[in-house]
DNA sequence: GTCTATATTGTGATAGAC
DNA sequence: GTCTATCACAATATAGAC
């Protein structure tokens, strides 16, 4: 095994363990055996537990960087924007369903981690909030606060999955295929819930 | 210092800790000197770390279950309950920042410990189902799922707080005056919002 | 670069005096 | 009930052979 591929290789191994299980419960000697090596060498690639960690999150946040930009960014309509946003971010997290939550964590964690993000992805966290406000001074929607309306936007989006574990237990049965398609369902539904909500009547 | 008093300030001490930094990151030492007693003696009225931190986690959650009640339970209009819940959710986190984070983590982690408080607070989480169904069989509002009503609900109410910090940096000028204002404004606003998304016109 | 062996430190938990 | 001293173990990190 040479240099590069060993990096990777524990990249990867670490990166799997750290969505599932977070930094504290991740052991060195789990993250070894994921990668069906040393632990030695895990030091001797990163040094230390933290700056593995840092270079798992990195890559992390590199690989979420196109979606923001996509949300963020651009002229698309708004109405668009939140069907497209909602389809992409159900999409990711479909396939790799404990993502969300780490990197929603992360981010609140520090949150100049999520600056860096914007600004290396060539994106205004403003613009977005122009471009409702123009679409408010068109008379196209109904006057919000644009800020409001943002976080509504992403509540609607992210929060089912935040809470999974109670949605499904309290709601769904328990049951996986019950909450994909209650997740489905809201591909639709979030976007007619928002259109009806700041369109004027 | 009796009996009595030492046990509840060791949990008092702890739910504090607890609450900031979760289990994992809170250290027994820790929980001694915010308490300004020995680590022993953490042992000897609560035995284990865990049986301390359930401890903590069960009289937490006896705090909470009043707002449940008032929310899934009784049979006042939908709009009013979402309007009061609302309040009574922003007015328990201007009393402690941190506790809306913890529980819902908790909550999620293990979400019987949801299930056995409802029970215990009397609360049938089918009863607020049933209600939105009646309300849209007679004609009230559009008809749409009740369970992604009642996510959206959740949702709008507590993603927030949730992403406080992401909030604030990125909209707020990092500026905990500027979140507070923009919470007290959310009081009407998510109720607004809801209604308009869901009466019939 | 990769391994085995070991050092070092932190932390939960217990023993035993008072 | 409360303290000091200590144990036992787990986990990060390093030394050094190959």
């Amino acid at each position: 095994m040479n240099t590069i591929n060993t990096e990777l290789l524990i990249l990867e191994s670490a990166k799997k363990l750290f969505i599932i299980n977070g930094l504290e419960k991740t052991k060195m000697q789990q993250i070894a055996d994921e990668a069906g090596i040393n632990k030695s060498l895990l030091h001797y690639y990163f040094r230390t537990k933290d700056k593995l960690f840092e270079a798992v999150l990195a890559g992390i946040l590199a690989e979420i960087a196109p979606m923001l930009k996509t949300f963020f960014g651009g002229d698309t309509p708004i109405f668009t924007k939140i069907e497209r946003f909602v389809e992409t971010y159900i999409n990711l997290i479909n396939k790799n369903p404990f993502l969300p939550e780490f990197v929603f964590n992360e981010l609140n964690r520090n949150p100049e981690n999520l600056v860096r993000v914007m600004i290396s992805a060539g994106v205004d966290p403003d613009a977005i909030l122009q471009q409702i406000e123009a679409e408010i001074e068109s008379g196209k929607i109904k006057n919000i606060n644009p800020k409001q309306l943002l976080i509504n936007i992403l509540a609607l989006t992210i929060f089912p999955f935040l809470a999974k574990p109670i949605v499904k237990r309290i709601l769904l049965e328990n049951d996986e295929a019950l909450f994909n398609q209650f997740i489905e369902e809201r591909k639709a539904l979030v976007s007619e819930f928002i259109i009806n909500a700041i369109t004027i009547k």
